[in-house]
RNA sequence: GGGGGCGUGGUGAAGUCAGGAGUUCACGCCGGCCUGUCAAGCCGGAGGUCGCGGGUUCAAAUCCCGUCGUCCCCGCCA
């Protein structure tokens, strides 16, 4: 298979035989083995060098400008856009031609005259003199204009999605993801690693997110689940000695929407064993350098920074920092041990922590701040201190009365304060506060556009993180490696993991870790996550037991396609980076999915509707 | 489960706060003119139950209540 011609930033690249490219004359459009001829070349490849040569296109009318005695329009195809000119006394055919026309139109590759070329178009020094043209598909009026002007609601979109793929950011977006994963494939296969594909019928599982369920018909009354992720089948792949992993797998969770999540999304998902961390580290990077050479012609410096977990937390308050900007969170708890204002020494020796940052010189009215302060209690604070450096180094706040000059001085030092900066602190739980400043800190200074890719690694998870009411949860999930097993058995709330992800401008492409691959480790974790040996064998046996039968270390990493293609095309949804996605209530307005079925499909699978069920459905 | 935005000819918007005749703009559609246009231009035309239901009012796109759809966010997403 020859690559898709087209596919870069002008003509000419095309690989040679890829498809048929007769020049000469008297082409006969059914000339190829009894079949239609539809086209000999490709709109983007229409150029100069080819001038005076008789070609064919075929494509979508994209434009029309009807000039009474000559007629001009754009002939879209997969490749691009180039410029038709007819002469409607030789071809009155073209008269009739409307918006999305489906054609195949056969001419004289010329240059335009001169003064006529458009900068704007790659094909636009020269135009295509046609004096044949055949209506392959007439198009009905269109429900939305296939222009780059106008933003049609994304229901509409979605409805007409086949149409909206034709526009070329949909177009470019789709070519993007094909590239990528051709250019993540290419790396991996280079490194030896194994495509595997796993089922999408599997066992149920119960923890994390809601399973997808598809019922058995050969087992009335029991349930296919389809995978959240091939975790433990990628984990058995190991043991069964693949040694090195991977797989562009779907992956289904059946939560609620948002921008970056959907019902079904697209991993990488790779594993290896006699490797850790630091292979996977190096292997990703190499990935997603690929893909970012591919997509952006750019090359990306690695490795890629580190950061623990908890200095993500206090820095950047929270376990996905957007580092491409500074505006640091700093500790101020030294600063005001022992300070008059009661605000912050209530707080202190309750346990809790003064934190702030410096959101650089902005001038905030009145209602501004104001307005800041609400957020800050929206986010769940009890309060928000603000003020401006005044240009004497003091500090405009309305809390600088109840503090020493002292305890003014170091909070500027500390903060960095310049004249004319707003320095903002919060004081609560170190909780709240990473919560609330780490918001806040996004509100003022997140950039606008995915211009700079700023990748990281956060590392050191703990290995569990605590509900309400003190039951621990997998931080990860319950298979990942804790550091060090006695620390994780003594302490388990401050035991670290062997856990990391994979953060893009803020963003978390994906995360993975070093695996347990000895069955007592595992036995442990399920004991201290309150998950009894026999709950243990019941829903996880199956499992567990191959662990038995000298499993290799292994370590792996899951990589989110939809949120990486997104960042690095520009979207702010995944939707755009997905032909086919769903709404945020998970329906499909293009094919009406889900519907009711049949009764007798359900009476089959033993199945029946409760009332409640019966009647929200409105079919 | 919760909070918020949006819903106006085929499409995108303005009009809604402050009620007074379906008013306006751009694109598209239909017809006409034009031999170098290119997000063509000019002339003419068609096209709307202002998402749906109820209420307030002499009068509702506009105010109130409910509901549906969609988008954003919180919860949730091992």
């Amino acid at each position: 298979m020859g690559r898709w011609p087209g596919c870069g930033q002008g003509p000419g690249h095309r690989p040679a035989g890829s498809h048929s490219q007769r020049g000469g004359s008297g082409m006969d459009p059914t000339d190829v083995a009894g079949e239609p001829q539809y086209r000999t070349l490709l709109a983007v490849d229409v150029s100069e060098a080819k001038a005076g040569q008789r070609v064919r296109l075929a494509g979508w009318v994209a434009r029309r400008r009807d000039q009474g005695g000559v007629y001009f329009f754009d002939l879209r195809d997969s490749s691009g856009l180039v410029q038709v000119v007819v002469d409607p006394a030789e071809v009155p055919a073209a008269r009739d031609l409307r918006m999305e026309y489906c054609i195949s139109v056969e001419g004289i590759i010329r240059p335009r005259p001169e003064g006529m070329a458009n900068p704007d178009l790659i094909t636009g020094r020269v135009e295509l003199a046609a004096d044949d043209l055949r209506v392959l598909s007439k198009s009905e009026p269109l429900p939305f204009v296939l222009d780059a002007r106008v933003e049609p609601e994304e229901r509409l979109r979605l409805e007409y999605r086949f149409l909206d793929l034709r526009r070329p950011r949909m177009r470019a977006n789709l070519r993007a993801r094909s590239r990528a994963a051709a250019a993540m494939r290419d790396t991996l296969n280079d490194r030896d690693f194994l495509e595997v594909e796993t089922p999408t019928l599997i066992r149920s599982t119960p923890e994390g997110a809601r399973d997808m369920l598809v019922p058995s018909r050969l087992r009335a009354g029991s349930f296919y689940a389809l995978p959240q992720s091939p975790q433990l089948f990628k984990q058995l792949l190991m043991v069964g000695g693949v040694d090195r992993y991977y797989q562009i797998a779907r992956c289904y969770r059946d939560e609620d929407f948002r921008s970056d999540r959907q019902l079904e999304f697209t991993q990488l998902d790779v594993e290896g064993a006699f490797w850790g961390r630091e292979g996977v580290f190096d292997t990703f990077e190499a990935v997603v350098a690929a893909v970012v050479a591919e997509l952006r012609g750019s090359s990306l410096v690695v490795p890629f920074p580190r950061m623990t977990y908890a200095d993500a937390l206090l820095r950047y308050g929270t376990d996905k920092p957007d580092v491409r900007f500074g505006m640091e969170i700093r500790d101020l708890g030294d600063l005001f041990e022992g300070t008059e204002f009661r605000a912050f020494s209530a707080v202190l020796d309750d346990g809790g922590v003064v934190r702030g940052f410096n959101a650089g010189a902005r001038d905030l009215s009145r209602s501004g701040l104001d307005a800041l302060v609400d957020r800050a209690k929206a986010l769940g604070a009890r309060g928000l201190v603000s003020g401006a450096v005044d240009p004497e180094g003091s500090w405009h706040s309305s809390a600088a009365k109840f503090l020493s000059a002292d305890e003014v001085a170091g909070l500027t030092a500390a903060l960095d304060g310049s004249p004319g900066d707003l320095l903002l602190l919060v004081a609560d739980s170190a909780r709240v506060t990473a919560e609330v400043l780490g918001q806040l800190r996004l509100d003022l200074g997140k950039p606008e556009g995915h211009d700079d890719l700023s990748f990281l690694w956060v590392i050191d998870f703990p290995v569990f993180d605590e509900l309400e009411g003190g039951h621990l949860v997998p931080s990860h999930h319950p298979f990942t490696s804790p550091v060090d097993v006695k620390e994780m058995r003594e302490r388990p709330r401050e035991a670290i993991s062997k856990a990391y992800d994979l953060v893009l401008n803020g963003s978390e492409l994906g995360s993975g870790s070093v695996r347990i691959h000895d069955p007592e480790v595992q036995r442990e974790v399920f004991e201290i996550l309150g998950i009894s040996a026999e709950e243990a064998e019941r829903r996880f046996g199956w499992f567990v037991k191959a662990l038995r039968y000298g499993t290799p270390p292994h370590a792996g990493f899951a990589m989110g396609i939809d949120r990486l293609l997104a960042i690095l095309q520009h979207e702010t949804s995944i939707r755009d980076v997905i032909p086919f996605p769903k709404t945020q209530t998970g329906t499909d307005p293009m094919t009406g999915s889900p519907t009711e079925v049949d009764p007798d499909q359900l009476a089959e699978l033993g199945i029946s509707l409760s009332e409640a069920a019966a009647a929200t459905d409105d079919g």
